[in-house]
DNA sequence: CCGTATCCCATAAGATACTG
DNA sequence: CAGTATCTTATGGGATACGG
């Protein structure tokens, strides 16, 4: 593992090698609202405007940046539907649903320490 | 989960209620160096002067920020010895070596793509 | 050796307006 | 509705110097 200093995301992603997970985590979780949208996509709210509506304080510009942040790791997928008005989802790649398990992984600690805290108070 | 917008540290450990897990991996992997710095105490490597040394390019302003926010965060523990020239080191408390179980699912995210990738390679 | 304080710069991100 | 462009502000973090 191990970070240190942060790389552009040309080097994270310049595969033949796999891809960096630390480096993506780190470039991910380190932008404000990547977790939030991340999770909106995961319960099904995919398209940008629903997203923006349901974030209070998320403007498109900054939703935009973390999506094709989002996108050139891999982790989203954008399918656009050539509709009038114009219709856009994006959902998990492969690469993605394993990405959220990290998130996961957050989340069942979270269950930990809540579930050991209630335990103390015997 | 999520966190959208970023909390204040006050409100993340306002406890009585479990740390708010998610807020806190946000909060710690946001910063930069903080991944690094904790592999490098888990490793060992607990003393700031040995962390400096061995880190190209991280100030200690920039370690002791992160030390600090470790410490404030309960993942980390300081043990300072009253000899001359000083002392100290910083430990994983035990909320910190389940902390670290979250970068240990990241690990281990990196080696399924490596496998992954290589097994592609037949 | 450990830690803090200053100064400076790069950049994330909020607000807003505008194009396809 | 989707996305980009511009401007402004706040802050992380790098370099450096100093005090305990």
């Amino acid at each position: 593992m191990v970070t240190n200093t942060e790389k552009p995301i040309k080097k994270i992603l310049n595969k033949k090698d796999a891809p960096d997970v630390a480096a993506i985590v780190e470039s991910i979780i380190g932008c404000k609202w990547s977790l939030h949208v991340l999770d909106q996509v995961r319960r099904g709210t995919n398209r940008p405007g629903a997203m923006v509506r349901q974030s209070k304080g998320l403007s498109t510009k900054v939703l935009n940046e973390r999506l094709n942040k989002m996108l050139r790791f891999d982790i989203l997928e954008k399918v656009s539907y050539p509709e009038v008005p114009p219709r856009v989802e994006y959902t998990l790649t492969n690469f993605g649903r394993r990405f959220v398990g990290v998130l996961d992984a957050i989340a069942r600690l979270q269950e930990e320490c809540i579930s050991q805290q209630t335990g103390e108070k015997k």
